[in-house]
DNA sequence: GAGTGGTCTAGACCACGCA
DNA sequence: GCGTGGTCTAGACCACTCG
């Protein structure tokens, strides 16, 4: 996998402030001759950095450093975790509950016979000990076959992937925003009738099959998202 | 542009339900000989197409077609206006206000000289004639040299790409909710301290420069936004 | 093991930007 | 007009899925 590492090396050298001159990379002849590949892996490193929204190629011109407002943004894009998005942060849990049952009304939206057996989790997640998000998650024991309390205390995302091998494919968010009320301000530490942004979503292994279906309550003072929309 | 014509071909055939069977694409061979192109082309019209969220592809399985829940939303990941979003409904705008001054404190983040002229848009944004969104939209004159509150009743999206021949590049989004105060609530038809989504959108042309900032502040009961989000 | 998508090579020509 | 990225060809071999 040549142009993955090759765009981690370009990535490295960007954040390393490597093309501040000119904010431009060099051409893909260049690049070329530096890293000794041929312009399939140069061409597939620069798309991947453009979909990450690292640098924007021109036609004719050259392929330019950009930087995007993220700071302290969550990345809608990512099918990773809360704790891949704030790197440097302490994002801890404090776990509701965790419970197994079947699927029963939630069988449609995880597409799946309603006896199918899952792990019901409610977690509070704190972003360096501020309370930041109310989280519903659902995960196939088809999948997931144990869960605990102790794990849902850590990264979920790392454990189902990591531990258990799962391999991600991509997830559909919907996003929108909506009153609170009590019982969710209440561990929110905001008012009933408060704003909050809510984000649904459902996540798919690399082989297509949905394996986690979740729903996430956001602190509307505290969460911002951002997203790079390409033209194509 | 071969591969983009192929994936409309294929995308056309996908709506027609032609692949309902087996929710599968053809072989890349298959699809090579059926249309007559490379592989090269294949490829990318099945990668445009994964982006967009139309298939996805497995690894020595095939090329599987999906159905995402983008009913009634809007796409985050899109540069084109309402009016592309929602096709078959009824787009209107009444125009607020349209004028036209210096950058001033916005030269920030449009990235320009305070001095630098520009068209400040302020519409109500309608979906089949009720209340959707509050827009608040800087052009640079500098690539607009010309906006009217009658241009601003239709699709300014169109009227800049289409008619003044922009060409679209790429935004930068950035979404959060929050309360509303008692102006905006009132053109919405909410109440003071009800909450919206705002979406903050810096939009640039294909040579890297932004010609519009805009903020959108959404009616929380009517607008959904949804988002493929890949692995990678 | 056969079939599938993923990566890679080594070329060619085209479209666009900029001076 | 030259340099740049965009499209395209015609191959090769690898990695993975599934029967």
């Amino acid at each position: 996998m040549k142009y993955r590492e090759l765009a981690r090396i370009v990535k490295a050298d960007i954040d390393r402030g490597g093309f501040r001159q000119t904010d431009k990379l060099p051409t893909e002849d260049q690049m070329m001759e530096q890293y000794g590949v041929t312009r399939y892996c140069v061409r597939n490193a620069v798309a991947l950095l453009a979909e990450l929204g690292d640098v924007y190629p021109v036609q004719g011109s050259g392929v330019f450093v950009r930087e995007s407002k993220r700071e302290g943004c969550m990345n809608i894009s990512s099918t990773k975790g809360m704790s891949a998005e704030f790197v440097g942060h302490d994002i801890s849990s404090k776990v509701l509950s965790v419970r197994q049952r079947e699927a029963g009304d939630d069988a449609t939206r995880l597409k799946v016979a309603p006896q199918a057996p899952l792990h019901e989790v409610r977690r509070l997640r704190l972003l360096d000990g501020e309370i930041f998000a109310l989280e519903w998650a659902l995960y196939l024991k088809e999948f997931v076959p144990y869960l605990s309390k102790d794990i849902a205390r850590g990264s979920i995302y790392s454990y189902v992937h990591d531990d258990l091998g799962l391999v991600p494919g991509f997830a559909d968010k919907v996003m929108y925003a909506r009153k609170l009320d009590a019982d969710e301000a209440d561990v929110l530490g905001l008012a009933a009738g408060d704003p909050t942004l809510v984000v649904e979503d459902d996540a798919y292994l690399a082989n297509g099959r949905m394996f986690n279906a979740g729903t996430v309550c956001y602190h509307y003072q505290k969460a911002r998202f951002f997203n790079l929309a390409d033209l194509k």
